[in-house]
DNA sequence: TTGACATATCTACTAATGTAGAGTATATTG
DNA sequence: CAATATACTCTACATTAGTAGATATGTCAA
């Protein structure tokens, strides 16, 4: 499984989870919500969603002299992507090399294994095919 | 754990592999193998792999009139630096959210899942800490 | 030594991204 | 309505990545 690479830059990324946090906002907000961690410019906000907008990972409904976003990719389309990427580059695009990867550089913590098991555990429920 | 961040792109990433299989090669030696895959001219290939030894991508050895590169990073460090750019962005740094959504979302497969078991049980061996 | 060939240097142009000032339109409110 | 605040539009400049032609230079064989 695995599929959609919306390719998307770090700046793409903190936009998309702001909007993702309040639907529909205007470049005012999210240049607000950003402020204090990027100190962008709200013309630059406003740029970056714009252009986000013609990329397709964003979509825009103008009200009067407003202009409304909202995500056009889900967080969950978003993630695949970015895991995919990494697939694709690393471990020849599937799951089990990366995981050998971790699991043998030790990068899983006891913690982490304890609450991989029981993930593990927890699974089938939802299988579907 | 995970930590390095090398930011690469795809191009890069596609002549790091080919300098991590034949330690210490030519600009032309990378376009010859890369040819077909990728149609790049000789000084397309030049030029981005120059442009990766100022990013400390590859290291450059000058003997005459020629030039040998090496990768100035493992394939571990930069499979590292994939991973952790996946988590950084998308899973708020640590591993287990990303399980987690692996999981939820059925990205493995019945025989990833035997051959995570596997694995898991076979860790342990080499544990620090 | 002189080509022919291999390799490297220089320069350049496009697209995307990062960043934002200046100016304009619109809305709000006294 | 006039002032003020708000939001949007246009334009622009820097940097990086993608791509490569033209040119120079070093090397080796005849």
């Amino acid at each position: 499984m695995v599929k959609p690479n919306p390719q998307m830059t770090d700046n793409e990324w903190a936009i998309l989870q702001v909007v993702w946090d309040s639907e529909t906002c205007t470049a005012p907000d999210v240049q607000e919500t950003l402020k204090s961690q990027k100190g962008w410019a709200y013309t630059t906000v406003k740029t970056m969603m714009d252009r986000m907008v013609n990329k397709g990972l964003l979509k825009v409904e103008k009200i009067r002299n407003l202009h409304f976003y909202n995500a056009a990719i889900t967080p969950a389309q978003a993630k695949k992507g970015e895991i995919m990427r990494t697939l694709k580059r690393a471990f020849n695009e599937s799951l089990t090399p990366m995981m050998q990867f971790l699991i043998e550089n030790n990068e899983f913590s006891d913690a982490d294994y304890a609450e991989l098991e029981q993930l593990i555990k927890s699974r089938k429920s939802g299988k579907k095919t």
